[in-house]
RNA sequence: GCGACCGUGGUGGAAUUGGUAUACACAACAGACUUAAAAUCUGUCGACGCAAGUCAUGCGGGUUCAAGUCCCGCCGGUCGCACCA
C-alpha cells in the first residue's frame, strides 16, 4: 500500500470542494443557520501559525455544523488599513495599496492551501472603497445622531513622525517607532460617544453567557461604573481676578467626609490654569506635572506631590472647618470632576500626601476593635469596615448607613440656591476617538467650510476616495500637503471648502465587518437588512484573548450605533465568544544573537537535550518557550509545513493535545507525531476496506451479537466526538478517535479475514464513523479515505451520521467500591440494579471481605451505577 | 497595590463537574521484523515495596461516607487593570 501523499490528494480536493461550491453559504433563510467567524487578519504579508490555529479551530466547527445540516456562513476578510503599509511605503517605496493588495493576493493562496471550509465569493478588504464608502455613510448618520462629536481633546505626540500615537504606541514615554519623547498636545479630534453606551454595555454583559467570564470580567473593570457623589464646597481668599467662589469634588467615600483634611485638584483643571496665569511658581509646577511619564513605571515611582494655593476651601458641614486647596499631580482631570476632598486616614494617596505637607491624619471609620479616640493611623491607610467615629451626626453609622445619609444631607442642603451635592454614576470609560493623522486609512467624510463649519459631505458624493498620487517623502499625514484632493466645494453654500484630513482608526473598520458578511454585495447601503436579520448574531466568534477589551467593546457599541442608525437589528453582535491560546516555541541564542529553529539541531540523549549550531556545531543556548515572534526568531513558516507534511498534519497538530484556550508549544516531535497518525488512520482505513462489507450490500448490522462490542465502540466514539466539537474542547476529541482508531485495529487483528457478514457491516460502519470523525479536522484525508471505500459522493456534503442511543449504554457496568473511602474491588452488575442486590454484591466481593476483616459495617453508601462506599468501624 | 485564572507523571494533558486520579498522546526503555537504518508492530512506563499493600493532584488545615474538584490560610506562576478618589 502506498503511503498517503498530501501533496497530490490537498490541493486535488480543494479544487473539488471549489468546483462543487460546497462551502458557500446558502441564501435560504428558512434553514436554520450557522454563523462561524474567526477574526479577520490583517495582511502583514504571510500567515503564520497562529492564524493556523485560528483558523483551524473555526473550521472544524463550521466542518462539523454544515454536516449536521446547518446553513453555515462562514466568511474571509482582510483588515487592511493601517500603519505597516505606510511603513512599507516609506521605507520600501511602494504604494500602500499595492504593497496590501499583493500581501492579501499572498495570504488568501496560503489560506486555501490549508483547505479551510470558507465562503470565499464573501471576501473584502475593508481598504476596498466598495466597503469604506458605506463606513463613510454611517459615519454620518452616526453625526446625525448625535454619536459622534469634534472636540478639543489632550494626545500623545510624536513630534518626528508628527502624528498621533495611541497609549499603547507609547513605549516608556517615547514613540514606539521613532524613539522620540512623547509630547501631550491638544488636538481637535474626532470621538464616537461611546460613554452614551457605558451603562448599557455594562448591564448586557451580564446576558453573554457564551463568553468567557475573563473577558467580561475585562470589559466590566474596564467600564468601570463607580456610584459617588459629585458636591460643591465654598472657596474662601478666592484672588480677586478669579470669578468662581466654589469648587466641584467628586468622591466615593462620602462617609469619610469629617476626615478630610484637604482639597485638590487636577493640574489641568481650570480653576488651577486661571490662578497659574499670574503664578509663575504654579505654572512650573504645573509643567513639572505635565512633564511626569505616563508609562506604569513613572507613576509608581511618581511622588505624590502638591502646590498650596492659598485658597481654602470650607467643610459643607462644619462651617468653622475650612482646609487648604492644592494643586497636585495625583488627580486626574478626565475622571469624575477632576477634584476631590483628601481623607488622609483613608485613602493611601491622600495619606502620603499628607504625610508629606504636615496635613491632619484624623481617623473616621473605626475597625471593630479599636476606639475613635485613640486609634492611630500610621502610614498604612485604613480601606477595611468599621463604625464612624470623630464624624458628629455620623458617628456610631456604619459605611454605608453613612454614606447614604451624607448623600442625603448634601442634597437638602442648598448653596447659592441650588442643592450643594447630588448622587452621580461615573465610568472610566472614555469616548473613542477615531481621528488619526495617517493616510492609509478610511477617510473622515467632512468638510470645513469658511460658511458652513465644520460639515458633513452629501452621501451623495460618497465615497470620499483616498488620493493615489500621494508621498511619503516627509514624515507626518500626506494628505495635509495634497492640494488638490484638500481642496473641494461646499454642497450647502457653494463656495470653497476644504477636506478633513483625519482618517478613521483602524479599529471603526473591524467593528462592523461581521455585518457586513451578511449581505457584502449590496451596494445601497452598508447592511441589507433581511441578511442581516438572519445571518446575525455571530454563533461563535473566535480570536485572540489581546482583543478582550478593544475590538470587542468597540463592535458590541458599533452594532448599537448601528441599530439606532437603522442598520441592524440587534444590539449585541457575538453570543458565542472563544479566545484561543498563543503558539509558543522555544528560543534559541548564539552569542547573543537569536537563532531560528532551522538554524539548530537539537542533540538528545538519555537525560540531557542540548542544541548545536547547524553549521558550525557551536554550542547554542536553549532559552525560554515564547510567542513565536520575529525578534526572537522562533517563528515557524506555515508553507514549510504544508509542503513537508501537509495541512491536515498541522490541522491535526492544533487540535490535538492542547486545549485550544490553552497557549500551545510547536515542537518538531509533535508535528511529526500528528504526521505519523496520519498515516495510520490511511493504513487502517485500507486494511479495514479489504475486509469490510461492500457498500453495495444491504448492511446487516446488529445490536447484539459478537459484532456488537465494535458498534458499542463506534457509537461512543461518534457521540463523544460530537460532544467534543461542539463544546470546542476538541483535544478530548482528537483522544476519543486515537483511542477508536486502536480498538478498530485491535478488532480487525483479532478477526483475522472474518467472514461474519454482521462483523463485516460493523466494520464498515466503524471505518464510517471515522472517516465522519475526522472530517472536520483533517478533510483531505477524511474525503480521500471516503472515496477509497467507495463513495461517489464527496463527504463534504454528506450529513453527519446519527448514533443508535441502544449502543450507548451497557446493560452491565463495572462499579468500584470502596471501603472507607478506599478502592477495594469492583463489582459488574445489571445497569439500574436494585439498592440491596448492589449492597449485597459488593459485601460478597473478595477485596471488601478482606478489607472488612473483623470490624462492624456501620453504612452503605451506594450511588446508583456509580460506587459503592463501605463504611467500616 | 487591586482583580481574575492556574499549579496533576520526564512532557502536553484527561477526569462524566463531589464518586475507580493519571484516559489519549509525546518522550524513554525492552523486544519483533530488517544485512542495516527508517517505517511499522508488541510490551513496560507516578513513587516505594518480592508481595499484600502504602504514599502520591504546589504546601498546611477544614467540610464530607467520599475531595484534583467545595471552604479557609500560605507558597509559586500567568494574565488584566493601575494615582479612577
Amino acid at each position: 500500500m502506498e503511503r498517503y501523499n498530501h501533496r497530490d490528494a490537498e490541493p486535488r480536493w480543494q479544487k473539488v470542494w471549489d468546483e462543487h461550491n460546497c462551502f458557500s453559504a446558502k441564501e435560504d433563510h428558512t434553514l436554520d443557520k450557522y454563523y462561524v467567524l474567526e477574526m479577520f487578519p490583517y495582511p502583514s504579508g504571510r500567515i503564520h501559525i497562529g492564524h493556523v490555529r485560528n483558523y483551524t479551530l473555526g473550521d472544524v466547527i463550521a466542518r462539523y455544523k454544515r454536516a449536521k445540516g446547518f446553513n453555515v456562513l462562514h466568511p474571509m476578510g482582510w483588515d487592511a488599513f493601517g500603519m505597516p503599509a505606510e511603513n512599507a511605503a516609506m521605507e520600501r517605496k511602494v504604494h500602500p495599496a499595492t504593497w496590501t493588495y499583493e500581501n492579501i493576493a499572498a495570504m488568501r493562496a496560503q489560506l486555501q492551501s490549508m483547505g479551510f471550509s470558507l465562503d470565499w465569493s464573501r471576501e473584502f478588504a475593508t481598504c476596498d472603497a466598495s466597503y469604506y464608502r458605506h463606513q463613510q455613510a454611517m459615519f454620518i448618520d452616526f453625526l446625525e445622531a448625535g454619536l459622534v462629536e469634534r472636540r478639543l481633546s489632550k494626545v500623545n505626540w510624536d513630534p518626528v513622525d508628527q502624528t498621533v500615537l495611541a497609549n499603547e504606541q507609547v513605549i516608556d514615554g517615547r514613540g514606539w517607532r521613532s524613539g522620540a519623547l512623547v509630547e501631550q498636545r491638544e488636538l481637535t479630534q474626532w470621538f464616537f460617544k461611546i460613554t452614551d453606551y457605558a451603562q448599557d454595555l455594562l448591564e448586557a454583559l451580564d446576558g453573554l453567557d457564551r463568553w468567557p467570564e475573563k473577558v467580561r470580567l475585562m470589559q466590566q473593570n474596564w467600564i468601570g461604573r463607580s456610584e459617588g457623589l459629585h458636591m460643591v464646597w465654598q472657596l474662601i481668599d478666592v484672588p480677586d481676578n478669579i470669578s468662581q467662589s466654589t469648587i466641584d469634588l467628586y468622591t466615593t467615600r462620602h462617609d469619610t467626609i469629617f476626615g478630610a483634611s484637604f482639597c485638590a485638584m487636577a493640574a489641568d483643571h481650570p480653576l488651577a490654569k486661571q490662578l497659574a496665569e499670574d503664578n509663575p511658581e504654579l505654572t512650573a509646577f504645573i509643567q513639572e506635572c505635565q512633564r511626569t511619564g505616563t508609562s506604569e513605571e513613572a507613576i509608581e515611582r511618581a511622588e505624590k506631590k502638591g502646590f498650596d494655593t492659598g485658597i481654602k476651601a470650607r467643610h459643607p458641614f462644619d462651617e468653622n472647618l475650612e482646609v487648604p486647596l492644592y494643586v497636585a499631580n495625583f488627580v486626574l482631570m478626565d475622571y469624575g470632576t477632576g477634584a476631590i476632598f483628601g481623607c488622609p486616614a483613608h485613602d493611601q494617596r491622600d495619606l502620603d500626601f499628607a504625610r508629606k505637607y504636615g496635613l491632619n491624619v484624623l481617623p473616621v471609620v473605626i475597625p471593630d476593635n479599636e476606639t475613635a479616640s485613640t486609634y492611630y493611623v500610621g502610614d498604612e491607610a485604613y480601606l477595611g469596615p468599621g463604625s464612624l467615629g470623630n464624624s458628629q451626626f455620623l458617628d456610631g453609622m456604619s459605611v454605608d448607613e453613612a454614606k447614604s445619609c451624607v448623600a442625603d444631607r448634601m442634597e437638602a442642603i442648598s448653596l447659592n440656591g441650588t442643592s450643594q451635592g447630588h448622587r452621580t454614576v461615573n465610568y472610566r470609560l472614555r469616548d473613542w476617538g477615531v481621528s488619526r493623522q495617517r493616510y492609509w486609512g478610511c477617510p473622515i467624510p467632512v468638510i470645513h467650510c469658511e460658511k458652513c463649519g465644520t460639515i458633513p459631505v452629501d452621501k451623495s458624493e460618497l465615497p470620499i476616495k483616498l488620493p493615489e498620487d500621494i508621498a511619503f517623502d516627509k514624515p507626518g499625514n500626506p494628505l495635509d500637503r495634497h492640494e488638490t484632493w484638500l481642496a473641494t466645494t461646499c454642497h450647502q453654500c457653494g463656495g470653497p471648502a476644504r477636506r478633513e484630513t483625519d482618517t478613521m482608526d483602524t479599529f471603526v473598520d473591524s467593528s462592523w465587518y461581521f455585518l457586513r458578511f451578511c449581505s457584502p454585495h449590496e451596494e445601497e447601503v452598508p447592511t441589507d437588512l433581511d441578511a442581516v436579520n438572519y445571518w446575525m448574531g455571530v454563533d461563535q466568534y473566535i480570536g485572540g484573548i489581546e482583543h478582550a477589551i478593544l475590538h470587542l467593546l468597540y463592535s458590541r457599541f458599533f452594532t448599537r450605533a448601528m441599530r439606532k442608525t437603522g442598520h441592524t437589528t440587534t444590539d449585541e453582535p457575538f453570543e458565542g465568544l472563544f479566545t484561543q491560546g498563543m503558539v509558543t516555541h522555544e528560543t534559541y541564542r548564539h552569542d547573543g544573537a537569536w537563532l531560528s529553529p532551522e538554524e539548530v539541531t537539537i542533540v538528545s540523549t538519555e537525560d540531557t537535550r542540548t542544541a548545536v549550531r547547524a553549521d558550525t556545531g557551536e554550542a547554542v543556548q536553549i532559552g525560554s518557550i515564547e510567542k513565536m515572534s520575529k525578534s526572537k526568531r522562533n517563528t515557524i513558516d506555515p508553507d514549510d509545513i504544508i509542503e513537508l507534511y501537509g495541512a491536515d498534519t498541522a490541522r491535526l497538530f492544533m487540535l490535538s493535545d492542547s486545549p485550544p484556550e490553552r497557549d500551545i508549544i510547536w515542537t518538531e516531535a509533535g508535528i511529526e507525531g500528528a504526521h505519523r497518525f496520519v498515516q495510520r488512520i490511511w493504513r487502517l482505513v485500507n486494511e479495514a476496506a479489504a475486509v469490510m462489507a461492500p457498500r453495495a450490500d444491504a448492511p446487516q448490522l446488529e445490536l447484539e451479537g459478537p459484532s456488537s462490542e465494535l458498534r458499542r465502540a463506534s457509537h461512543r466514539m461518534l457521540d463523544a466526538v460530537s460532544s467534543g466539537i461542539e463544546s470546542l474542547r476538541y483535544n478530548t476529541a482528537v483522544a476519543q478517535i486515537y483511542e477508536y482508531s486502536n480498538t478498530l485495529a485491535a478488532a480487525l487483528r483479532a478477526q483475522g479475514n472474518g467472514t461474519d457478514p454482521a462483523w463485516a457491516s460493523a466494520v464498515r460502519e466503524g471505518v464510517e464513523f471515522l472517516i465522519q470523525a475526522i472530517g472536520p479536522m483533517m478533510p483531505h484525508l477524511a474525503e480521500e479515505c471516503w472515496s477509497v471505500i467507495g463513495h461517489d459522493s464527496l463527504l463534504a456534503e454528506t450529513p453527519w451520521p446519527s448514533c443508535e442511543p441502544a449502543l450507548l449504554v451497557d446493560d452491565q457496568v463495572v462499579i468500584p467500591v470502596q471501603v472507607n473511602g478506599k478502592r477495594r474491588d469492583e463489582i459488574k452488575i445489571a445497569k439500574g440494579a436494585a439498592k440491596e442486590d448492589v449492597e449485597a454484591a459488593a459485601l460478597g466481593a473478595d477485596g471488601i471481605q478482606r478489607a472488612i476483616g473483623d470490624k462492624e459495617v456501620r453504612k452503605i453508601i451506594v450511588v446508583p451505577d456509580r460506587i459503592v462506599n463501605v463504611v467500616v468501624s
